[in-house]
DNA sequence: CGCTGTTTGTGCTCATTTGCACAAATGGTT
DNA sequence: AACCATTTGTGCAAATGAGCACAAACAGCG
């Protein structure tokens, strides 16, 4: 292991590992090796060894690895060692339901605020928020420092939202809206499209 | 062009094409090039050719891509020259929201039939539909002939829906719930994992 | 009709990614 | 203590993917 540049594509299969390894956890599993651990997720083992090399050397030769010590790694390599604030944008359907869902929950990321430039939606409340409005995103982003944003707006209001959020000093977006974003290089911007998962997997249907 | 397999990477980009297409139509867009369409996506202009270039010849030198005739093609090589009836199974927030949600229209799809297994729920209404009783899913699936379903309820039920999906006949699933499904391969899974997309960013936050 | 400015499709090269296969390390067993 | 069954980390080779760069095609224009 090197401190060189990690390939984006290694980065992203971290999390899937550590989701599985949460999982065994869960299971009272104290041991794992890179051979059950590719066959739950479907890729190689000799992958998984070779991608966790590439920020030591965290396994026991003819052990395997200890999940919780595995845990913790891939925790503090991507940063989940502590829980990021997010700021949800849009309070309609597909809002709502990220404002609420608990699956956030130990994995590193807790929504704290949610915006809508809705009157009659403004003062609402969604679980334990109370809906905020969106003229006030930017100075509240600011004043309360969140670095991490999901856009649940309509696709015709999502890239001026984004303008909006990388102004107030936002870091990474997860986009709801099917549409792309165009933003400085140094933000993040990750893609959620149930369509085009959809439209991947048809290809294969006759 | 011939009529070898296509690599799964190039087929996961035409859906990202086609959505940049069909929004150069809503504004009104005669005409495109590589060049335009790349510098939206964000990818080079080179790749989009050769991509295409794999299905057939669809540009005019000097030129660029008509812009109708494209998506028509590009629906067509992933099937979605009609619309695909769709099995949302969990009414809770995450299968509500997608079962209300307006963006699957104009993209190949179209929720049709929604369940949980939950008494209280069951019978009751989200938008147009009526909560199916989840005992009922695989016959009425089978009797309907649907071949796509999401799967959106807790990760503790997820494997077992997808056994019944899969014995339902259902060939391709879109998951919501965060874990491995193991289907057999003749069976497409899609995730959708919130968490996994913020971990991916956490990475290049310090 | 010839010239100019574009843009496609693709051969070839370069870069990245994956996978094999094996030495070294480890724990359990006889 | 020696042996056996595992499993890691990694050098190297194979496979896959991306991009350059250019001939060929085309539209517009004088």
């Amino acid at each position: 292991m090197s401190d060189k540049e990690i390939p984006d594509i290694i980065v992203g299969r971290l999390p899937l590992y550590l989701r599985s390894l949460q999982r065994m956890k869960k299971e009272d599993r104290q041991i794992t090796s890179s051979q059950e651990l590719g066959e739950r997720i479907g890729i190689s083992a000799a992958q998984i060894r070779k991608d966790l090399s590439q920020f030591g050397e965290f396994g026991k030769q003819g052990t395997g690895y200890n999940i919780d010590y595995l845990i913790k790694q891939i925790r503090r390599i991507l940063h989940i060692d502590q829980e990021w604030d997010i700021a949800v944008i849009g309070a309609g359907d597909i809002g709502s339901a990220v404002a609420r869902y608990k699956g956030f929950t130990n994995r590193g990321f807790r929504v704290t605020i949610i915006f809508d430039g809705d009157p009659v939606k403004i003062g609402g409340r969604i679980g334990e928020f109370t809906i905020q409005d969106s003229d006030h995103m930017g100075d509240m982003i600011k004043k309360t420092g969140i670095r991490i944003a999901m856009i649940a707006v309509p696709a015709a209001k999502a890239q001026q939202v984004a303008d909006q959020l990388v102004e107030a000093g936002i870091q990474a977006i997860l986009n709801y809206a099917p549409i792309n974003l165009n933003v400085p290089s140094n933000v993040r911007v990750q893609y959620i499209d149930p369509s085009i998962h959809l439209q991947r997997m048809t290809y294969y249907l006759e």
